[in-house]
DNA sequence: ATATATATATCGTAACCCGATATATTGAAC
DNA sequence: GTTCAATATATCGGGTTACGATATATATAT
């Protein structure tokens, strides 16, 4: 299965798989602050996304399942945004455990905003960020055209 | 200037945007996992792959630059990369302030394995990834083709 | 020689995550 | 309807890593 993990890479490979790594930082950092000059930090911002974009109640844990955090980080998480005035927590009727989760109108204020800068910004990187993966995958096979 | 910062986002445009991070996620929780179970954090992974795909000298600052991370913060994660015997240091002689850093074969034996694991990982999430990217930037100019 | 800028390093602090654990609730077995 | 296991959320303690402020060494300008 392993049999060309000591096939030999050459510094053009590292560079082309760096230079993605770079492209998806620079989103990344342009996107933690955006969120920080809304009061956001990162996690929150995507925690707000998911349960936007979520079409029955949103828990506690389908914020962790969502975000590939333990859910006792997604508690905690859920918690300060409560107590930040984004979110609102209730017992569901059906099953007292779960806690449904909403958005307060102070939230789907900051998140349009967000999103409609996040989308300009995609639309700007994408060439760079598809470029870059491309490259990255066609130097695995032993292309190198690029100038 | 925000003259469109105030139009509706629809749910189902949450929802792709939502997807993508989640894309994006799963690659980086991915990343994270491989890079750990050789003894390496996502950081310290990530210089290693930069110093690797660089052609001059690479340096503190250098590591900085490409991770987006502050000057100091890059000297704490190459020192403790030099105690795990990943980087050797050593003044320049024509700028003794700048620190030249080099892989050791331990850390090139790693990196290597790494990059032959993600690469066919980004093989396998490339699909997915663009897809979710190319739909949540369709959807912001109103298209919704999707079954 | 002095002042300023640059490169790296150190220290204290804050944010976030997780493992272990606790509590509440549900559902299954009897 | 009581008991037991499973599920959902919450709390606590500890570890990692980031940054701001600051320090040191070296280089550059005047």
């Amino acid at each position: 299965m392993d049999s060309d993990a000591g096939s030999v890479l050459s510094r053009e490979a590292y560079a082309a798989i760096a230079r993605f790594r770079l492209e998806l930082r620079r989103f990344l950092a342009f996107s933690e602050a955006a969120a920080g000059k809304v009061g956001l930090p990162a996690q929150q911002h995507q925690a707000l996304l998911a349960i936007a974009g979520h079409d029955g109640p949103p828990t506690v844990g389908f914020v962790a399942e969502q975000l590939l955090i333990a859910p006792q980080t997604a508690a905690e998480l859920v918690a300060r945004m409560v107590d930040k005035g984004f979110l609102t927590k209730a017992a569901e009727a059906r099953d007292r455990r779960r806690m449904a989760l909403s958005l307060t109108p102070k939230a789907m204020a900051v998140l349009q905003q967000l999103t409609t800068a996040h989308l300009a910004e995609l639309q700007t990187l994408e060439p760079a960020l598809a470029t870059a993966l491309a490259t990255a995958l066609d130097r695995v096979h032993g292309r190198s055209d690029a100038g």
